[in-house]
RNA sequence: GGAGAGAUGGCAGAGUGGUCGAAUGCGGCGGUCUUGAAAACCGUUAGGCCGGCAACGGUCUCCAGGGUUCGAAUCCCUGUCUCUCCGCCA
């Protein structure tokens, strides 16, 4: 959500920004109009508010037959704020869906594009392996070793579901173990959270409305399954006041997630790319209102993901967004994705965004800053790790022709081996 | 799942229809005193929205949403959450 004042103030830039980020749904000059309606009924409610308290403070002190008379006078009044408030009310919900739906201008060095086909390369890092023998896929790998079964996790749950087993698990646990170790090293504190959140934590982070077909609802309690660790975490000092001192919060939460993928029928159907529920490790950073800490912030969560592919030595390659692929809320975004050599492309395994007080305002997040001035936080967030689609990279970039698995140093002492095989 | 109690400012805790945004205590902040500190004393101490350059004015908020009333922290209804006891249970 945006400063309404704002909106007022900038209205091209959000036009534009409406232009560029394909925001369908929201009209800036039908929201303006909204809320001047919006602005005048508020001071006509009030007005009427202030006659009312006025008389109604008369009529304490007053007796007997002027006091029935100003009752019954004041009578009428009431029933005159009531339909002023009714209609107050009924504009004032119009201007919250919209104010829902008003973009995030991003970022000035956004690279300009209209799509995710768009995103620029920055640059990539480590080598890409080549192979002298016929190279198998992740599927090919797991099954061998009896480290996944997708066809039982089919049979009970339908598609997109699976289970892992034996060195499948190990290795996804030492993974997410490892990730986790290291970012509570660089002081991030570490959160288990509720994977069940009720619908103003979804709307707050900025998943709502527009996510709700991609995300698992539990109708009968009211609740959904996160589809992130960041939505707990994002939401996690929701309504609350925080003090500068104590900014800015650094969490790694761990989690599992849960997506329904809606829309993707067909779409990387082989294998463990995209499925129902994976487990990841986030960073998420509330800080105070100030771009260039949050810029600074931004990099920093990208090293701290960067630096663990580094140690896994996985190829990598980090993208920045462009303005078309920029989501409703986010402020600027890149992307880190691990080479997989069965689709012989990077795939995406990391995502680092910055939101301003995009999600603080809607989340009613504040601090009080040095002048004890309350102020909306800004938040960041970005993956540390996620699997089992890292597993795709990690196992196919360190198979050997004979089909066993090297296990990077850094997970040994987790496995307690140094080869799958 | 059954029975009961409760939800008030940063915290504790008064307040059962009118002058209550709300006593009092604690904590916080500022000051007096002091070489400094403590103690004591004095003052101050919520947030949102609307208007205004500002000073300031108005309005809302005593869990949430409805209702009764000229007027609600206070009465009624619904919901949420918390606590106690019983049952069940990893």
């Amino acid at each position: 959500m945006l400063d309404i004042k704002f909106i007022r103030g900038n209205v091209d830039l959000i036009k534009q920004t409406c232009q560029q980020k394909h925001c369908t749904g929201v009209g800036i000059d039908k929201l303006l109009e909204i809320d001047d309606e919006r602005r005048k009924l508020i001071k006509e409610s009030e007005d009427i508010k202030a006659e009312k308290n006025k008389a109604s403070e008369k009529i304490a002190q007053m007796q007997g037959d002027d006091k029935q008379v100003a009752i019954a006078e004041m009578k009428l009044v009431s029933e005159k704020e009531k339909e002023i408030d009714e209609k107050l009310q009924k504009i004032k919900e119009e201007f919250e869906s919209l104010m829902l739906r008003v973009p995030m201008p991003y970022a000035p060095d956004t690279p300009e594009g209209k799509d995710e086909s768009e995103n620029v390369e920055i640059y990539t890092k480590g080598e890409i392996p080549t192979f002298d023998f016929e190279l198998k896929d992740h599927m090919e790998l797991m099954k061998l070793h009896d480290m996944v079964d997708i066809e039982r996790g089919v049979k009970l749950s339908g598609a997109r579901s699976y289970f892992l087993k034996n060195d499948g698990v190990l290795l996804e646990q030492a993974v997410l173990q490892y990730t986790f170790k290291k970012l509570v090293e660089k002081g991030f504190t570490p959160m288990s959270v509720p994977y069940m959140v009720d619908t103003d934590c979804l709307r707050g982070t900025g998943y709502f409305p527009g996510g709700e077909e991609d995300a698992y609802n539990m109708e009968r309690d009211d609740k959904w399954l996160i589809a992130t660790a960041e939505i707990p975490l994002t939401a996690y000092h929701k309504d609350e006041i925080l003090t500068e001192e104590e900014l800015p919060k650094t969490y790694a939460g761990m989690s599992t997630c849960f997506r329904r993928e809606a829309g993707t029928y067909g779409k990387d159907t082989h294998g463990l790319y995209r499925i129902h529920q994976f487990n990841k490790v986030e960073q998420v950073i509330i800080l105070p209102a100030d771009t260039e800490k949050s810029d600074e912030w931004h990099e920093q969560i990208l090293a701290n993901a960067e630096e663990i592919l580094k140690d896994l030595r996985l190829p990598y390659r980090k993208l920045h967004l462009c303005s078309g692929d920029l989501a409703l809320g986010k402020y600027k975004s890149h992307d880190l994705e691990c080479w997989m050599p069965s689709r012989d492309s990077y795939g995406e395994t990391h995502s680092a965004t910055s939101f301003k007080d995009f999600q603080a305002r809607r989340l009613n997040l504040r601090y009080k800053d040095s002048n004890g001035k309350t102020k909306f936080c800004y938040t960041l967030n970005n993956t540390a790790i996620a699997t089992p689609r890292l597993l795709i990279s990690l196992l196919e970039c360190n198979q050997n022709k004979d089909g066993s698995i090297n296990i990077p140093e850094v997970l040994q002492e987790y496995m307690g081996k140094d080869k799958i095989g």
